[in-house]
DNA sequence: ACCTGAACACCGTTCAAGT
DNA sequence: ACCTGAACACCGTTCAAGT
């Protein structure tokens, strides 16, 4: 279902097509070996190209992230969609996040690059966020109708939750961060029912 | 209470406390407007020494985070002991958790330093993060025993979720970190007891 | 169209030489 | 005992010159 690098947008020279692909290439592994903050200047050398063509291709290290990433933070997204039809909007909810946070902790330094680049229009990384934010919003909107989670409970919450525990996870543990996660999440939960256990109307997960 | 920069440990020439003094004040301002990342050369600028100079008295930003924040952080450690006597042991490591986040606002990037110095016994910031854990630990044990929180609830998840809250703090709005305390701090609870508001025993709050 | 590599303005850290 | 400032090895980013 992954392509590996994700292509260019456009057609391109051989030479640029290549060298388009190898710096993504080595951006992926150094980032994952090293967090998001790695030496752009070491990933061109790895990929055997001078400084100035990976700025050519990629004008910032969030449009390299972009590259990387876009695809699957959409995916991620479309996945936010498909648990709205879960049973439980809470259980959905927590579902999603849990993924989301496995997406965040591919690279470390990750959290903090998403977390800027939800509120920074010119960012590259802007889009993706936004589309991300907005599937937490839907799984929020319902699991709060459904009077699961505390009225107040916003989609910036959850997306803040999720970058900040993977964020600790990078920091101790990754088993720290789940930890923080799963306190955060049941935080949100609404203090006026104990256990939405909810007499659930027999069939679906309707609520357009 | 406070008496502006912390005084050195020993007996210093007389120039070289100058030169201290004035890289702590330099390193506080730079601290407190650009974030405890802010470049160390530039303080040094800042306060009329060479950059020598600088890592002659903090051989590592660790160490001038120390010397600024040591204090500050036996302090908040001792106002935990003081909270041990909060007739309610939610309540006071609630409050005790509102002050450390405070704490940790000071600097931008401030929880990252602590986080990291909390694990790594070399750092110089390690004593005093440690005395904070204890804090928390002692605060724990007893909600836990009340049964105020949940029975796996540990010093390092409230250290790492007062952190985590600060850093998402920096990274969007003040408000937003502290949002995720209140979540995380209301996930500690324990899922048996709805509210604890307990029959409490008519006196103060014992429990050795 | 695209690539190159030098140029510029920064870092953190170390260390010989001074006083 | 302490200070200085150059030295070293790095960054990110830009841009003239090439092909």
């Amino acid at each position: 279902m992954e392509t590996g690098t994700p292509a260019p947008r456009r057609r391109m020279r051989a030479d640029a097509r290549r060298n388009y692909e190898r710096l993504l290439t080595e951006a992926a592994s150094a980032f994952a070996e090293h967090g998001a903050d790695f030496s752009l200047e070491e990933i061109a050398r790895r990929a055997g190209v001078a400084n100035g063509t990976l700025y050519g291709h990629f004008p910032t290290r969030r449009a390299l992230l972009e590259a990387l990433l876009g695809d699957r933070m959409r995916a991620l997204a479309a996945t936010g969609e498909e648990l709205l039809a879960d049973p439980s909007p809470f259980d959905g909810l927590a579902a999603w996040a849990r993924t989301a946070m496995a997406h965040t902790t591919v690279y470390r330094g990750l959290g903090a690059a998403l977390m800027e680049a939800v509120e920074d229009e010119t960012s590259e990384l802007h889009t993706a966020c936004k589309a991300v934010l907005a599937a937490g919003e839907e799984l929020v909107a319902r699991a709060r109708a459904a009077g699961e989670v505390r009225t107040d409970v916003t989609a910036p919450d959850l997306y803040a939750l999720v970058n900040a525990a993977a964020w600790a996870g990078e920091q101790s543990s990754a088993a720290q961060g789940e930890r923080l996660l799963t306190f955060g999440l049941d935080g949100l939960r609404s203090s006026a029912t104990t256990r939405p256990v909810a007499p659930r109307p027999a069939g679906g997960a309707g609520l357009a």
